[in-house]
RNA sequence: CGGGGCGUAGCACAGCCUGGUAGUGCGCACGGUUUGGGACCGUGAGGCCGCAAGUUCGAAUCUUGCCGCCCCGACCA
């Protein structure tokens, strides 16, 4: 039998890597920090991309490809933005290799230099703006809706797979707007958008806000996220919209004509989401037993298994499923009839559940006689036996997609009850050290000042989430401080 | 970059202290018995013991240097 995974409740930083591995999401590869992502994970980030592009394009967005490469003079023209990325980013310096003259192997060819370094793309704003320049001349132009997927590399101190990596997969949005106030609705749409995809799609309940100035994005006047709670209490970046407002205009000298025939710089937002997102979804759901997915994003969500002694029960439970499968398929749910022969069936049990299948039908030959199908469900671990008729099984099919439009709820409703209970709204400041302890999104008052926040950062390694956008004002004193606060915003310990 | 751990078969590890034929479990291949919650028996394949130098008649084992990975911190989507 093969080896339990480790328990949340035991070591949870193990449980995750362990899931990851086990269920064939994704490996650690030979380059530092950098993941390979093995083909039953793509199939779930594909399914992510196809439903985040698809509402791209719901709201006009179009899709475009630009360079790995941003010359460092590129990097250098927004001073904050240069700041926020110098540190983090890997440097191309020469183009060539030769043989080694003193022995074996390749050594980087000195005559080779390039006469400006290029940088590996952290984020891709400066080479869009700069080609922006010439794509931009009249309002007419505007507004400029582009999103590409591509990679960046961020070379981060210490990584974690999925959750961050030194290159990841990501989308990133950049818009052009000819006014501010369309550049401000842009970055809220999308922000919109980033919720309806964690919650309908991911089912990862998620608090919209607004960044406090220390977190914002590097260039940007104002950022905002949707922050989740994960299993362990800590909370996770899950997606950023950024409003930039014209300071990659100016430095990238984008200039449009408006109806009145003045010059105007264009107003700029961008907003990405990356492959951390599978490891939101992994951490939001899936428990002791493996993976857990949401029936939207799974790549196989209704697994069949024949139970069978011999090679003919086995043909005689193909033939007979053989109008079930063609009707799960018809009704659009992606179905995998598992009857290779060199595992028994209980090992398959596990299996799948370990890779998170929603929904596991199993059939043998009892069930033939019977009319019935055994119906287990991933997110529960429950099991029954439903009548089928198996020449016209419609009806059946009816109730199994029925039933993954249940689990998908449930899972959600789940999550959201996990962030109800482990939300606390926290008036005092040893309350405050108490609770962070325990994990969870702590509201409380916040005087509005970086030194404050900077502070509880020292002291409790809590950072201010985000100041959510859809609760009440509600003035108070803050937590730390005792000063005057109009509101009560986001704490918690990060990923 | 600090602190800790580890590099031996695809994976997990033992062997190292005390130098002398490279092992165990899982997985893999083949055969058989099994099959409603991770089956069992038998046979077999699979290794430059992270790399390099040194000590030695002889190094997985001792010495030195290097490289890589993981975990914990500082930095971050």
């Amino acid at each position: 039998m093969a080896k339990a995974l480790p328990k949340r409740s035991e070591n949870y930083s193990e449980w995750y890597n362990e899931i990851v591995k086990r269920a064939d999401l994704a490996e650690n590869s030979a380059v530092r920090g950098c993941m390979v992502i093995k083909p039953y994970g793509f199939a779930i980030w594909e399914k992510m991309q196809r439903a985040l592009d698809d509402m791209f394009k719901a709201t006009g967005h179009q899709n475009a490809y630009f360079p790995l490469f941003v010359p460092k003079s590129f990097l250098e023209k927004e001073e904050e933005h240069a700041e926020g990325f110098a540190k983090e980013c890997a440097v191309v310096t020469h183009y060539r290799l030769k043989a080694n003259p003193d022995g074996k192997g390749l050594i980087v060819d000195p005559d080779a230099k390039l006469e400006e370094e290029l940088i590996i793309r952290p984020t891709s704003e400066t080479v869009i703006w700069n080609a922006y320049k010439n794509w931009i001349q009249s309002w007419r132009d505007l507004p400029l809706l582009i999103n590409q997927w591509a990679n960046v590399v961020r070379w981060e101190m210490r990584t974690r797979i999925f959750l961050r990596t030194a290159e990841f997969l990501w989308q990133e949005g950049h818009t052009a707007h000819a006014t501010e106030q369309e550049a401000i609705d842009e970055t809220h749409q999308m922000l919109g958008i980033y919720a309806e995809f964690a919650e309908g799609w991911m089912a990862m309940p998620v608090v919209q806000g607004i960044k406090t100035e220390s977190e914002r994005f590097a260039g940007a006047e104002e950022t905002f996220c949707i922050e989740a709670l994960m299993q362990d209490g800590k909370a996770l970046q899950s997606g950023t919209s950024h409003f930039l407002g014209q300071n990659f205009a100016r430095v990238f000298d984008v200039q449009f004509v408006n109806k009145e025939n003045q010059l105007e710089y264009a107003w700029a937002t961008s907003w990405g989401v990356s492959t951390r997102l599978m490891g939101a979804l992994i951490m939001a759901h899936s428990d002791d037993n493996g993976l857990v997915l949401p029936p939207k994003l799974a790549p196989i969500q209704t697994v069949i298994i024949p139970i069978y002694r011999s090679p003919e029960d086995l043909a005689t439970i193909s033939k007979t499923l053989e109008p079930l499968i063609g009707q799960l398929k018809a009704a659009g749910i992606s179905v995998k009839y598992d009857d290779s022969d060199h595992q028994r069936s209980g090992w398959k049990f596990a299996e799948y559940e370990l890779r998170g299948v929603p929904v596991r039908l199993g059939i043998g030959m009892r069930d033939i006689e019977n009319g019935t199908v055994e119906v287990a469900r991933r997110d529960t671990l429950t099991k029954d036996s439903r009548p089928i008729d198996f020449s016209q099984p419609e009806a059946f099919v009816a109730g199994i997609k029925e039933l993954l439009d249940e689990i998908q709820d449930a899972i959600y409703q789940k999550a959201l009850d996990f962030r109800e209970a482990n939300t606390f709204l926290v008036d005092t400041w040893e309350e405050f050290k108490e609770q962070i302890e325990k994990g969870g999104f702590i509201m409380a008052h916040w005087d509005g000042t970086a030194e404050t926040e900077a502070a509880i950062k020292e002291e409790t390694k809590a950072t201010i989430r985000c100041i959510p956008l859809l609760s009440a004002d509600m003035a108070g004193k803050c937590v730390y401080s005792g000063r005057e606060s109009p509101k009560r915003v986001l704490f918690a310990r990060a990923y």
